[in-house]
DNA sequence: CCGTAGAGGATTGTTCAACGATCCCTCAAT
DNA sequence: ATTGAGGGATCGTTGAACAATCCTCTACGG
């Protein structure tokens, strides 16, 4: 009976996710991910609220989710903005991926490690590499450094870098130059993944230390030719 | 002209904050935080909006930002109440902590370093102790990992960190053993301050985990005492 | 005495309309 | 070219209304 009771308690989470305003938040946010409000557009209350048909109120929210997670920005009495990252703000979200990452594959125990949805991540960026979907690329990348978070089992670690690589994507999105951005990293995700297989932890921190440098050193060159003065 | 320009942008978000829902939210944030609302309690709209004399809709926006911030718990057709921690949650914060304070010490470049924020927390601790107020000892001691975070000059960093040390005063009001939860740290951070004023980043580490292992340890055995079977 | 079903009151969930405040754009004047 | 005023649009906040849900108290039957 304790047991029956323990899945129905796990079912629960599923069950509360009946909010108009959560719906409304997640068909923004992919709409925002996949390019269609580019970074910068303004979201009006009234046009979005009328097109979706819900109140400004349930809108409202759904723009303090996405705010909550940095997608948008809310400047006050002129509404909310797709966020434009700065060239500081990209370093800041490497800074703050080298400092966790890094931290992560460090604190891990003793191997065996549970490395199946790393490998499913390099899977999936190797089958897009082959098709020349470099954008599913990227995100495969993302993937990859997602599982390798999980890899510390804490809910709050996970979801900062959660949020640290949804802006990410905001950052890859003003570039769109997604091959010579993705393709490098394929590789090196390999090779990193092998190091934890072989349980070689320090090897496994020093390629992740720095792929990272590599990458910011190169989104942030592109990224600020692309970028150029609006702010 | 360019730098007065560039002070005045500086300035510029202090303009801009004036929200009722934020400096509603900033309000019970305090509140919660001074222990004045304790886990557990529920917040009615109505009275709580009447005595701050703004609506329910403003009302309930203040109260989903605090529900983002982990401070309130929203449960349906029930309403919000302040969070109440459950070991695991306390558990996950200290495993949180660990993996960030760690790395930002071990990510530090050459010494010196900017030590003024955190020796200026160990004399707040200090000057608490002695005045025997150890609910403000525990204040000065997250004031001085909050410091310590700050040394990663990481936005995103810090901000994940502020999250999860106003999480940590909740479990330090259930507990309410301020004194014996407090005092034995004081030391221990005059240790790792004196650490890295001696340039001895390692030595720090080393101190902080063990720190944070006795600290955590400490406070799930009283917590898991005082918090019976309230879920 | 105990457990259960149901009625009633209280609180929350959601939407809507309205009004004041703020911002942005336009245009005229210096 | 810069400044200032006006108008339109949008946001911020409030208040009210109604449905849905929860909690408490009561009454009934075993």
């Amino acid at each position: 009976m304790a047991e029956q009771l323990k899945d129905l308690a796990d079912d629960r989470a599923l069950l509360g996710r009946t909010s108009t305003a959560e719906r409304v938040s997640d068909i923004l946010r992919s709409r925002i991910a996949e390019g269609y409000f580019p970074p910068g557009t303004r979201l009006s209350e009234d046009s979005i609220g009328g097109a979706l048909g819900v109140s400004r109120n349930t809108l409202r929210e759904a723009f303090r989710l996405l705010t909550h997670e940095r997608l948008l920005v809310h400047e006050l009495n002129r509404g909310v903005f797709v966020r434009v990252l700065t060239v500081e703000d990209v370093e800041d979200i490497y800074r703050t991926r080298r400092l966790v990452e890094c931290a992560v594959v460090r604190g891990l125990g003793e191997p065996p490690y549970g490395l199946d949805g790393l490998a499913g991540a390099v899977q999936e960026g190797r089958t897009a590499a082959r098709e020349g979907d470099w954008k599913s690329v990227g995100t495969a990348n993302i993937h990859f450094h997602r599982e390798l978070v999980a890899l510390a089992a804490s809910e709050r670690t996970a979801e900062l870098m959660r949020s640290v690589f949804a802006e990410l994507r905001l950052a890859f999105h003003v570039v769109d130059e997604p091959q010579q951005l993705h393709e490098p990293y394929i590789a090196r995700n390999v090779a990193i993944l092998e190091a934890l297989q072989g349980g070689d932890r320090e090897k496994a921190e020093g390629l992740l230390a720095g792929y990272l440098d590599d990458s910011l050193e190169r989104v942030v060159e592109v990224y600020r030719r692309r970028v150029g003065e609006d702010g």
